[in-house]
RNA sequence: CUCCAUAACGUAAUCGU
């Protein structure tokens, strides 16, 4: 089963949908694995409509969608900004109890916020019993996406107050959320206390998104000379 | 029983309508 698992990851991954298709039809079973893998292979390769065709001939057959399936299709949506389907789906996440499964929710949470509606990507933040460094990151980008810097900013600071520590990516979400709402002296203060204050040594990333932070506020020379300055390989 | 192999939640910039 391995195997044959290990097949359809490869043609997807090589974007060959049509032998996953038949690999998948020609293999004796199929477990979790099998069905998640073909559902994020059509879902990354932009075919979004396969993927819940999938999803749904699942339900159909009987079988219930893992959790970890789930956050592949909620992955999907994002991809697609497919809203009506994050709908759905959130309503068999209802369902189904997953809700209490943190990183379901998190994808839930980051689904809604991609697709468009960041009142109900708040609304499931709000309700999470258990909150982990992806649910605050993700709720923080969905501020950002929306240009809500301040609230972004307000929310990295009760994530620090709960005791959560931030990491690379939640500095890359804060990061852009000052870059993106013009916040440009909070963005440089969040920049400069990352290694000393946080143990977060910045990356590549992290100076990206300096120089955009700079350049989208007009401010050319202060981009130039960062780039010049920074002491990673400017890429 | 333990470990290992296949899927899976947050990640900058570049995309006119």
């Amino acid at each position: 089963l391995t195997t044959w698992n290990v097949m359809l990851a490869g043609y997807m991954k090589v974007g060959d949908m049509e032998c996953a298709r038949r690999i998948f039809g020609e293999m004796p079973q199929k477990d979790q694995v099998s069905w998640s893998t073909m559902i994020v292979g059509f879902a990354q390769n932009g075919c979004v409509d396969d993927a819940f065709g999938l999803f749904r001939e699942m339900q159909k057959l009987g079988r219930s969608p893992s959790e970890t399936t789930l956050m592949g299709c909620l992955s999907a949506c994002e991809q697609a900004g497919a809203f009506k389907y994050a709908e759905i789906l959130h309503a068999y996440v209802e369902k189904t109890g997953f809700t209490c499964i943190v990183e379901v929710s998190n994808a839930l949470l980051d689904a809604y916020a991609k697709c468009g509606n960041i009142s109900k990507a708040r609304l499931v933040f709000e309700r999470m019993m258990e909150k982990t460094v992806v649910s605050w990151t993700s709720m923080i980008a969905g501020l950002a996406m929306y240009g809500y810097g301040k609230e972004a900013i307000d929310l990295f600071q009760e994530m620090e107050l709960s005791g959560m520590r931030p990491d690379g990516v939640a500095f890359i979400s804060i990061l852009y959320a000052c870059s993106h709402a013009g916040l440009i002296e909070e963005g440089s203060e969040y920049f400069h206390k990352m290694e000393p204050v946080y143990g977060v040594r910045p990356s590549l990333q992290h100076y990206g998104c300096m120089v955009d932070l700079y350049g989208r506020a007009g401010l050319l020379h202060r981009a130039y000379e960062f780039v010049t300055r920074m002491p990673v390989e400017p890429n």
